[in-house]
DNA sequence: ATTATTGCAAACGCTTTGCACTCCC
DNA sequence: GGGAGTGCAAAGCGTTTGCAATAAT
């Protein structure tokens, strides 16, 4: 998908929640979507500020979750305390593991877990919209393997 | 498990650790099992003040991350930018449905997520201690069902 | 006696809020 | 022109930290 289309997609969704379509909302998407990796909403606030745009914290904040409810965007938790995004452009499904005790955060697919979701939410009569599946621990760096220390 | 083997596992996991016997820490132990339901820090903290306890946030912090560390308290993530916590007193493993609607949390069993845990864990060469894993949606409940607005 | 642990209060990081001004519809 | 959206600054909330006093070893 490219980035137009992207525009196209942010557009009709906020036209269909009778949302205004403003500059802001689209300088926000294009940082966003150019953004390598996991990002919090105050990261993504900064780079831009640092880039000269005379963006708000707010507007920044109220932009990302709309993103996030358009589809645009992901939102992530990985146990930090604090809400994770990351571009759903050009990406298939995924989930993360977690190393904790160097950070890095590596992705893998893995169909059984859509089934599941499926599977459990049928059985208790729960209407899912979405789910969070994180793996805690050491990564293959070797320092981290070693590391006691480190939960 | 009885109160007096959660005392006794929480001393050797003390010992083992050169961590001090101190009588804040079982305190805080007592009030954390006897805690319905998934709390946050700041909450058993405010509970034990309102029962007249002297203890300091500072401390119900730091032991009830020691409880975690040692088993007896569960780490959990629900997507709110704050940890909770739960006894691991006489439960088996489980995770959870969150309404987004109403908040309500509701618990299920699924053998298969420990397997794909393990199989996902090995594949990578990744040293796995744990995981996280939450559906969201709405509940049962008709008016969350109902619900257009919420996500 | 030594030093980890405690209580207190202040600082921290991320997020939300209140307000007057702006500009999309 | 009306009201949603904006920028700014301050407040909110959960959590962490620095420090002097205390108590476990």
């Amino acid at each position: 998908m490219k980035r137009e289309d992207a525009h196209e997609e942010f557009r009709r969704f906020l036209k269909r929640g009778d949302n205004r379509i403003t500059p802001e909302r689209f300088e926000v998407l294009d940082h966003a979507i150019d953004y390598e990796g996991h990002f919090g909403a105050d990261e993504l606030y900064i780079s831009m500020k640092t880039s000269h745009s005379n963006i708000s914290r707010a507007t920044v904040y109220n932009t990302i979750e709309l993103l996030a409810q358009c589809g645009i965007l992901l939102k992530r938790n990985f146990g930090e305390n604090k809400t994770r995004y990351e571009s759903n452009i050009n990406k298939t499904s995924h989930d993360h593991l977690i190393c904790t005790n160097c950070g890095a955060i590596i992705e893998f697919s893995e169909p059984k877990i859509q089934k599941i979701v499926k599977t459990i939410s049928e059985e208790i009569g729960f209407d899912a919209s979405g789910y969070s599946f994180n793996i805690f621990g050491k990564c293959t760096n070797a320092n981290c393997q070693q590391n006691k220390n480190a939960k």
